[in-house]
DNA sequence: CATTTTTAGTAAGGCGGCTAATTATTAGCC
DNA sequence: GGCTAATAATTAGCCGCCTTACTAAAAATG
């Protein structure tokens, strides 16, 4: 399921010419932001099509990804309030994907003995099973995604990409998104 | 309308960790996606407030702003079919926003005179004002976006991303997702 | 103990897709 | 002119992934 995008984006040109139009547009920005929407677009559209090739989809997946027994200390929630926090979303969301995933034998949900009013979820041997299966197939995907890029031409993506979620979680705390 | 995102991104060890139990994953590459993921959610998220702000959505924004008088030899769309190319998405997924925008007053359709299967797609001067209202403060936001940015950053970053879209358009044309 | 907070889930609604089918029209060929 | 194939926009039906408001029950708080 993708969003909207712009097949070809306006040439640099386009945006210069604009902005003369409109004051505020600052070409360069413009661009940055227009190509990190694209660039993210076009690659969740293959990652999808390899979700739906393996008869998943992106937010099952993500909720199994995070339910899935990892070596390491990586966080690993145990109820849907904490998969709702993990993956920014409500908990009416996760209560709908675990539902499906209920169902198909992915996941189970089992009441908290301590707290009657968690459930406590976990994936299945079948849900396991299902990861480990598709697993290695998803990384190479991801790794000939970034194929393009040198190593080192990854880590500075990451960087400046860090910069960016930085600045918006910043407006978007900040509420200040028009000083008018 | 937002996507499941992780909240916090593993940390580069714990990628390298799970190396050990998924051999095909690639730390630098699979850090930079999740960073791509992220920030284009993150950015997303800050549009999507400042659209409901101006009780306008992401797909039907994209339309009017396509719909848009230009300066320039930008290209500008008439019909459904054109919109549905150059926004990369099907016509009957345009025929549903476009019966929204027509019921808000924003677009007018007329049928074309020289082909009666056509309809020709404006935006009203309604539409236009509101374009035109809600631009500036659309622009500044998205400067401010890339605000923790250099200029030279956002043009490297720019550069970085064309590469991946690019990988990413040869992957979905090569229709080769996996070579198993 | 009374009140407030928290949990998971439900209901209702929304956005933005998609495919397949349909209807009317057009293009190209004989 | 007649016919076939292709095309345009729309409709119907379905999906995925949200959201908010609300409920009942349980837990926490003072």
């Amino acid at each position: 399921m993708q969003r909207l995008v712009l097949k070809e984006l306006p040439r640099y040109e386009c945006l210069v010419e604009a902005s003369k139009q409109f004051p505020d547009l600052e070409p360069a920005a413009c661009e940055a932001f227009m190509h990190l929407i694209r660039a993210s677009e076009e690659v969740m559209r293959v990652m999808n099509a390899h979700f739906a090739a393996h008869n998943i989809t992106q937010g099952r997946f993500l909720v199994m990804m995070l339910l899935l027994e990892k070596t390491g200390d990586c966080p690993r929630p145990t109820t849907p309030a904490e998969l709702a926090d993990l993956a920014s979303v409500s908990r009416a969301t996760v209560t709908g994907l675990l539902d499906s995933l209920e169902r198909d034998g992915f996941v189970r949900r089992v009441p908290d003995p301590t707290d009657r009013r968690q459930m406590s979820v976990s994936l299945t041997p079948k849900g396991q099973s299902f990861m480990h299966d598709i697993l290695p197939d998803h990384f190479r995907l991801l790794t000939r995604l970034m194929g393009n890029l040198s190593d080192n031409e990854q880590k500075t993506l990451s960087r400046l990409l860090t910069k960016v979620s930085m600045q918006a979680a910043s407006l978007s705390n900040g509420g200040g998104t028009t000083p008018a």
